[in-house]
DNA sequence: AGGCAACATAACGTTTACGTCATCTAATTG
DNA sequence: CAATTAGATGACGTAAACGTTATGTTGCCT
């Protein structure tokens, strides 16, 4: 079907494709968020390893670090079949569902004080004028 | 009335009250954020540049960087530019709304997406015993 | 063979917002 | 008067997320 899926690039590709640097993908390497396998020392992105980077810079766009992406990225990953593994996957995951909640509250409120803002510069803008 | 109006502070006294340090506050001046006056070489701070750093660290938690800041106070100055000021607060403020709202769909989705994994974490744990 | 284009690593530079010394000086206090 | 205490530079450190040389290596084309 999707002959996409056999597509394998270099970084400068893949950079190009998605609109990064290959200095930004090599960067994001060093922090363990991409291990694409290699061909003597060049980088090669299977199909895979580009739905990862795409998922990395939606994620940044919307503001997340490439820290919590890594952890996100983590809970996502093998996990180990086995119980335990499992186990610390779901407390994982509840943590970072607690804290992600936080940041919604924080989010919320940060948003409607802005709203409030946003009002009342509105008024005075029309008022004086 | 109020004889707070009349209140001088020193940098730490000033940065107890508003919670901050007071190396912070001295930063903001080298940033041009703040410009008290001096009594030999020690900062006086009196009630206006009080609100004035009220006004900085409330817009530091909306998320403002300094530099931000420092636009819009600089607008106060001349004694008329008011309405140049509100626009540039109009506008500043509505990217942040914008760029918060995006971080607030992409966290909806995470936290969706966790659930997801959370529950079926939960399944493969009853059902394996 | 020669040479460019593309890949690689290493390492220093940049911005933001301060923290953390190290030193110095002026003013208060026992 | 000596010792604290406060305040003032100045300079280096830090974390994040890459940008920017510098330098080296390799594969492919003519």
């Amino acid at each position: 079907m999707s002959d996409d899926r056999d597509r394998l690039y270099t970084v400068t590709e893949l950079a190009d494709r998605l609109g990064v640097t290959a200095r930004a993908i090599r960067f994001y390497e060093t922090k363990g968020l991409l291990s694409p396998r290699r061909a003597g020392s060049t980088r090669v992105y299977n199909y895979r390893d580009r739905a990862r980077l795409q998922l990395i810079l939606r994620s940044k766009k919307l503001g997340f670090s490439l820290a919590d992406i890594r952890e996100y990225l983590d809970l996502y990953d093998p996990a180990g079949g086995q119980r335990e593994q499992q186990q610390l996957l779901l407390r994982k995951v509840r943590d970072r569902i607690e804290s992600l909640q936080q940041q919604q509250e924080a989010l919320d409120s940060t948003l409607s004080e802005l709203r409030e803002i946003e009002a009342s510069a509105c008024r005075s803008l029309q008022q004086r004028k």
